[in-house]
DNA sequence: CCAAAAGTGTTGCCGTTACACCCATGT
DNA sequence: ACATGGGTGTAACGGCAACACTTTTGG
């Protein structure tokens, strides 16, 4: 058995991190300008990484995550693999994809200066969790091209999302320390692709007891200003 | 890029499946017992096998289940893939694990004199949806060792069942073509491990629109004999 | 005092649960 | 006739959503 390792030749694993946020009530990926092959050049990817011989694949995503996004920590899950032949036309890679969720506050800090990053809008072209491929475009609506398969992969990241929205506590992850009840409603409409109604929606998080009032306001554009709320953190 | 594949020492991705059924009220799991390496032999290990250059995943997965434990179909879905650094003491494998679900029925036939395959009881030692390692036992409650990091695997396995089942239709796919709504009863308990009200249970299934009477009753052994129901396939 | 957005109280709907009952069958 | 498990009706409970309302701030 330890033979087949060396014997034979074997697929190459890689990890894939697609990095989420919401910013202007948009869900957003964080993808990479690819100019390496002629098969991939020009196209955009989700940052990634080989998972070598010495690295557990927590320490590959977290490589990833700390080389490619600036970042050194955020909410991580395993999406799934994914181990078509021909996913990769320049060879036999296995892919372990994980998401990851921030702020965008946190986000664009690290992107700061790295020019072959982009924050691209996500298109969802579907309703629901019913899935499937979905696309990505730049700020002015201009659709950028994927490679690999990452069209697929992407579609079920949000189909995750949408589906452990409401029983877990994945859409406090996308928000910064301190955030109105307004900006976490926000989130959850831009990941559920639909309007939600104010008075439930409040209601549904404070009985869920994950979060706490600070007692401060917001700094006030104009009108009223909202109270900060704060994460709960059950250790 | 391609030259990784070759130049550095690269992990063995193998798949590894989690054949699940119920039979007796109880949640069973196939295992295989292990003999060939000294750190693992005498223990016992889920079915699997490695991922040549060749193969998806899913041929690798389709493999195993035909190869080791002699089925040509089953209801087939990804759990994750698990790769810390010493989950194997014989190498680095990271593991592509699958779980399986079939009915006893067709799992027995299918096990007919392969003597290193058991149908293990599995000790669920936590409520809910909690989560964390599982243990199995033969019939008679003897314990049985499991090799590698198989016990986390098949708690996971458990979780993701437990999860899914009243919003999916996996419950039904551990169920004969033809079955009695008691025998359906009997599955969603053993998964869940508690008991469930009869008329809930009853008008839930009935009302998902997923199974259809057939008219004809199960073969009497003692007093009123139910009626037999079957799966309406969408295709 | 007005506009705009924050935040709350009330009501009604719907799905689920629990309990009690009736039905069908073999001995 | 009766014991036993199959199958159904009904009423109470609780979560969720819609609506209307009050409150607070800047101008």
């Amino acid at each position: 058995m330890q033979r087949s390792l060396s014997e034979f030749p074997q697929p190459a694993v890689a990890v894939d991190l697609a990095l989420m946020s919401v910013s202007g009530a948009r869900l957003k990926v964080l993808v990479l300008h690819r100019t390496d092959a002629e098969s991939v050049g020009g196209r955009w990817a989700l940052p990634g990484g080989f998972v070598h011989i010495d690295m557990s694949l927590d320490d590959a995503v977290a490589r990833v995550l700390r080389d490619k996004a600036n970042l050194d920590s955020a909410y991580l899950e395993q999406l799934g693999t994914f181990g078509a032949l021909d996913r990769d036309p320049r060879g036999r890679v296995i892919s372990v994809v994980y998401f990851a969720l921030t702020s965008t506050a946190k986000l664009r800090t690290a992107m700061d200066g790295k020019s072959s990053l982009k924050l691209a809008d996500i298109i969802v072209p579907w309703e629901g969790e019913q899935g499937g491929p979905i696309s990505i475009a730049n700020g002015q609506g201009i659709t950028l091209d994927l490679a690999f398969d990452h069209d697929v992969i992407l579609g079920h990241v949000v189909k995750r999302l949408r589906g452990k929205l409401d029983y877990s506590t994945i859409g406090l992850e996308l928000l910064p320390p301190r955030f109105t009840l307004r900006d976490a409603q926000e989130i959850h409409e831009a990941i559920l692709g639909r309007k939600l109604g104010k008075p439930a929606f409040r209601r549904k998080l404070l009985d869920r007891g994950l979060i706490r009032a600070t007692g401060e306001r917001e700094a006030a554009s104009a009108f009223r200003p909202a109270e900060l709320y704060e994460r709960i953190d059950r250790h």
